[in-house]
DNA sequence: AGAATAGTGTCTCTAAGACAGTATATA
DNA sequence: TATATACTGTCTTAGAGACACTATTCT
């Protein structure tokens, strides 16, 4: 079956949603420390979909396993070293490249916010905020994204990591990767919210997640109010 | 960028994992009409793994969708028209196949028993069966197949997509895939403990899937005992 | 009546949701 | 004391699981 040798077949290129949550406000004017999810986008500087945005990820060698080329990915374009990375899809269309049959095998990444802020000047986290028909929004300080303005078909590939995302934490520990190693229940609430994009109450979420975590001894130092438990994953 | 079209690139193959539920038994000379959970296999006939039992798939076409790919596998091997199709997972191990970097869209198949009877020769119907551990072990008249029988990494393949349809029947209506048009509960009941590999009590059993199906005014036949309601899916 | 399969009523226990309450820090 | 955030008690409702019960066909 030397066969296989000589037939022209598709390339496989890999794509990943890189997903974080900033749970500190580091802008100390702003009032309200929000927590937002956001997504690792970088304008593409070549054709073809020049400078629309795209997910970082790239062709594959043919000695390189998906996770490794994810990381090379990534860490070139945000010094990044440790991501959660699991495969969400493999897209297939067959337009979907113009250049070539390519297939792209998606993963879906987990960061936590001390790693998502070594990114490089070419990728820029977008936050992903709802809108009324719970259709995704990218946004950053100049700029508002929506499906048109990405390339390929990377729109649909971080719909559909969100909606993993989404499914994903109501029923697995998935979002301990989007947090520090030690944590208060307010903040895993409050990261809880932003992926589900709806608010839930305090008594139930706690219970609901008790299980979960592992108390320690320490305590948050904020000026003014009671202090929070720190909690590790169990 | 015309550098992609000289690179040496992975090979990509499909790989389906075909499912089928034995409802009604056809040899009469059995007791128990038991209800069994099936995988279509079929004895490779070249190197590498000859002889050994593996998954219908194939290598894909430049111009060719993994769905249509795996349709015409399955319809070569085994005349079936219609199957249910869903993504299952993409297999990348550098050495999974000792010819080429090959990896495989692995996809979850559901047919019907009328469908699954049009099958060829050189595939075969397994029953997928549990073990004290959990396990699950291929048997049909002749053979009972464990690891070490399986092609390539197609036991793992199996394994997975068998969890994936263990854990989708308890929030999904994937289940009516495998049954006939019009089915009585019983039936229902019998493939989703088929697959469950437990018992469930009948009166939950119904409670919990009762807003699922739609109850027709037909009604079975059999002799000797009450007859029971046809439902379809909702 | 008896055998065989179809189908139901209801009790308990657990978990989700709603909501009002208490606790502990600083100013 | 006020205020800001942390954390809890408990009522109600919905569903899972267990188990005993009733229903309808043919022989």
């Amino acid at each position: 079956m030397g066969s296989i040798y000589n037939y022209e077949h598709p390339f496989v290129c890999t794509d990943a949603v890189v997903f974080t949550i900033k749970t500190q406000e580091a802008d100390s004017y702003r009032k309200l420390p929000d927590t937002y999810l956001r997504v690792l986008l970088y304008k593409r500087p070549v054709e073809p979909y020049r400078d629309r945005w795209c997910l970082p990820g790239g062709f594959l060698n043919i000695d390189e396993m998906p996770s490794d080329n994810i990381c090379r990915k990534i860490s070139e374009k945000s010094h990044v070293d440790r991501c959660y990375l699991e495969q969400l899809y493999t897209f297939c269309d067959l337009d979907r490249d113009p250049r070539a049959r390519v297939i792209s095998i998606s993963y879906l990444g987990l960061m936590n916010e001390e790693e998502s802020k070594k990114y490089q000047s070419d990728a820029v986290w977008f936050t992903v905020q709802n809108t009324s028909d719970r259709r995704p929004v990218f946004q950053n300080k100049e700029l508002i994204i929506t499906e048109p303005d990405f390339g390929f078909d990377h729109f649909g590939i971080v719909k559909m990591a969100l909606g993993r995302l989404q499914s994903k934490i109501l029923y697995s520990n998935v979002i301990f990767h989007l947090l520090p190693l030690e944590f208060t229940l307010t903040q895993l609430q409050n990261a809880y919210e932003a992926i589900l994009w709806k608010k839930v109450p305090t008594a139930n979420f706690r219970l609901k997640i008790i299980g979960l975590v592992q108390e320690t001894d320490k305590y948050t130092s904020d000026k003014g109010h009671r202090p929070a438990k720190l909690y590790t994953k169990k």
